[in-house]
DNA sequence: GTCTATAGTGCGATAGAC
DNA sequence: GTCTATCGCACTATAGAC
């Protein structure tokens, strides 16, 4: 027998989001997530900085497979090509067996406003990133901050449609039809008179 | 002599702003920010619905002036044109004399997540709001979501680099060639092989 | 592991404007 | 009288310091 189990932060992370899922995010305190798995308030804010992080605990591995996909694009491919390929191998992240997973928690983190603001930091975060990235790739530093910016922002609607209600198709269809949406507007922008 | 000053939360949103930047965000209480225009901390949370909302007053404003730029836009307008046709009307927010302002604010924002994060759902919300009303002028959802999704990504890019230290181009023009590099990359994607 | 500052809320009281 | 801006106090939870 151990002294403490191990997966400390996973199991803590569970409990939140069965208590944030019945008794709501802000009725419900860190003491109870940490009581619920037999540890007290203060080794709670051992593993997390804050309340809201553990439910984001383990999005580090997210920005490695972007990152991955990133080196996996070929050299030449254009930044916002290259882009698309990172968030494409991001798929298996996004699997079906985590499909219900990745539901409850959107439905939690929708239902309170400082949660949004945490993803919406995460998701910048990962722009931020790859953009860095990118330059390190040799692409200019407009190029690729547009390149990640904007490809972060499709992330993010390919995301919210994957997880939205009744949705049944698999992550990377989506995210390329979200890609491929953006060419066809940027093409019908770019034919356009006014254009800028 | 009245009984209450008007423009309270100006008054407090001039006060935080510069406490945080001498203090610190952190080091500055929502008290001393009260007592500052001689107030208490309660009716600071009175006008505020937290100590970080301060630096964000009158940004309703932002939003106003993007809705109006779309409704400005030709109604057979492509969805990416319309939304830079707002993010341009938004340029007399960002005229010269606020230039300083801004970039007081930024910097305070730039050294504390908490107000970045903010600042993140801030423009999410605005990217929302556009979507909604180009929803509003026929252009369909997805289409929607993304135009206003990447626009808002293109102002935060132009934003970014038009309080940057030793920037001196309008917003307008720094704003254009962030749209008109957009449209280059999307084309430049669309032109490669392993398109979407 | 304990202590403490601070954010933020709820409720009631006050005092002038209308 | 009503309405609204303010204050005062008691209270909890977060989060960081010791």
């Amino acid at each position: 027998m151990v002294r403490w189990e191990p997966g400390t932060p996973e199991r803590l992370q569970a409990a939140a989001l069965e208590l944030f899922a019945t008794r709501g995010y802000e009725r419900t305190t860190a003491t109870e997530i940490a009581q619920a798995v037999g540890l007290t308030e203060r080794t709670f804010f051992r593993h997390f900085s804050d309340k809201r992080e553990v439910l984001f605990h383990g999005q580090e591995r997210l920005a490695e497979a972007f990152l991955a996909g990133l080196g996996a694009a070929p050299p030449d491919a254009p930044p916002l090509q290259a882009v698309a390929w990172a968030v494409r191998s991001a798929a298996p992240f996004f699997s079906e067996e985590r499909r219900p997973h990745s539901r409850a928690r959107a439905s939690v983190i929708d239902s309170n406003p400082a949660l949004q603001e945490r993803e919406l930091c995460k998701i910048a975060s990962l722009a931020t990133t790859l953009a860095d990235a990118l330059r390190a790739r040799g692409v200019a530093d407009l190029a690729a901050t547009v390149a990640a910016q904007t490809g972060m922002a499709l992330f993010g609607v390919a995301f919210a449609r994957w997880v939205s209600e009744g949705e049944e198709r698999a992550f990377a269809d989506i995210a390329a039809e979200v890609f491929r949406e953006l060419l066809r507007l940027a093409g019908e922008a770019a034919a356009s008179p006014g254009a800028p």
